[in-house]
DNA sequence: GAGCACCGGTGATGGTGATCACAAGCAATT
DNA sequence: AATTGCTTGTGATCACCATCACCGGTGCTC
């Protein structure tokens, strides 16, 4: 039995994407009334912290609205970007499963919502709900395939230029028009970009330079728009 | 209800280290039951690949005896050796749970058993078994852990010597004696570390050379002896 | 409008590790 | 003992990118 939307935990969300895959959607009934006891809901300026790597896990976050990143550092002060996740992520949710401290950090990118599941709640109801258990499985074997993702980009591409032609890629692909075009909303810094491909921001910047310049893509404000996608695609060609 | 190790899983194992987070452990009677019915045992040589990375997904193995390695490849050859395994260990869950390709390829280091359980068959079981379900979600989030220090590894570590020196302490930590030396039976070649911590051949050897000159370590034979700890720990400061 | 904080471009420099090349060590097989 | 194949040591070279330094631009606040 499937529950109609009214009764889906992110009922209080105004603009939630509701997911096929999503593992708290299309719950039974009786899963879904539980979750909507335990969950509560809360509104997150720009920049708030909702955990911070190596805090005890206090439970998992659905994002509803705004943007976020993960991100993890050195004691040097070194910084990775390891996801950028939007509206419908579970963010949290594998250390609170394997209860160990929050492996990354998660800072609001924007203005956005939240639904929080205490770790104590979240854990009962998986024991009470063994279909939703199997849900949550395939949710992190989706973030592992995600890390796994990452680990290729920093441990096989080499130069930051092959880094850098791979996250243009990712980012056009979600956003490819009908005509081909696929414009990107550049939201963030360079500074940022430096910390998803692992290297500096002077490098970015030249990187953006260069790739200007060999007519692999162009700028329009802030708005990417890729030229030559076979070119890119042949720079990361790994 | 627990089984009697009779019932286990890996009862064809002749010496397999029952572990009491193994997720195939400890089962209800039935369950241990059923799995002994969907398992089978295969002998495995040196080299034998039990999956290769692309491949859809046949089901997962249970190491029993034997070390196997990890890797994943770029097109042009590039390899990273992202984990070595041994008895206990189960390899190819993530990619029946998610049911994509497996994300890695899995080669024997030395000759070794395993079990084998086809992707149907187990599926088919953690929707019968939610328990065992909310155990290989364990299993996975740990899996997801690991996966996060391989990235913080690669990305967050910039040079070589740091790589190494924290591969050092990972494997001399492991078989600390109570007289404080530990020392570390070398079974890998210089070039499999070189894939480990994502560099060369030729600078594995030197970073050898210049570990022994600095007294940070000592080599007879074939074990590797730790003499300064305190210098690696420095090196590594992550 | 002045001041401030952050972001983005760009030049100069130097260290570092990848790459190439070759020799020596070691084990197994014949 | 000789051949073969794999592993290890080491020198020379060089491209690349991190680092430092500085400046101009933009938007915010007081």
């Amino acid at each position: 039995m499937r529950a109609p939307y009214g009764l889906n935990i992110l009922d209080n969300c105004l603009t939630c994407p509701v997911r096929e895959e999503h593992i708290f959607c299309n719950l039974s009934v009786q899963a879904g009334q539980r979750l909507n006891d335990i969950k509560s809901t809360a509104v997150y300026p720009k920049g708030a912290m909702l955990f911070i790597e190596g805090q005890q896990p206090r439970g998992v976050f659905v994002l509803c609205a705004g943007k976020a990143k993960l991100s993890t550092s050195s004691r040097e002060g070194k910084t990775i970007i390891t996801k950028l996740s939007d509206a419908g992520d579970v963010l949290g949710l594998n250390s609170v499963i394997s209860s160990r401290p929050y492996e990354v950090s998660a800072e609001m990118m924007e203005p956005g919502q939240a639904n929080f599941i205490p770790r104590e709640s979240l854990l009962q109801f998986l024991k009470e709900h063994g279909e939703v258990a199997l849900r949550v499985a395939e949710q992190l074997s989706r973030n592992y395939y995600t890390a796994y993702e990452e680990i290729r980009t920093l441990g096989l591409a080499t130069s930051p230029s092959e880094k850098f032609a791979k996250l243009l890629l990712s980012w056009s692909t979600k956003t490819t028009q009908n005509d081909g075009s696929s414009p990107v909303k550049l939201t963030l810094t360079h500074e940022e970009i430096a910390e998803i491909i692992g290297t500096t921001r002077e490098t970015v910047s030249r990187l953006f330079s260069e790739f200007k310049k060999k007519q692999l893509l162009q700028l329009k404000g802030s708005t990417l728009l890729i030229r030559n996608r076979p070119a890119l695609e042949k720079i990361v060609q790994s």
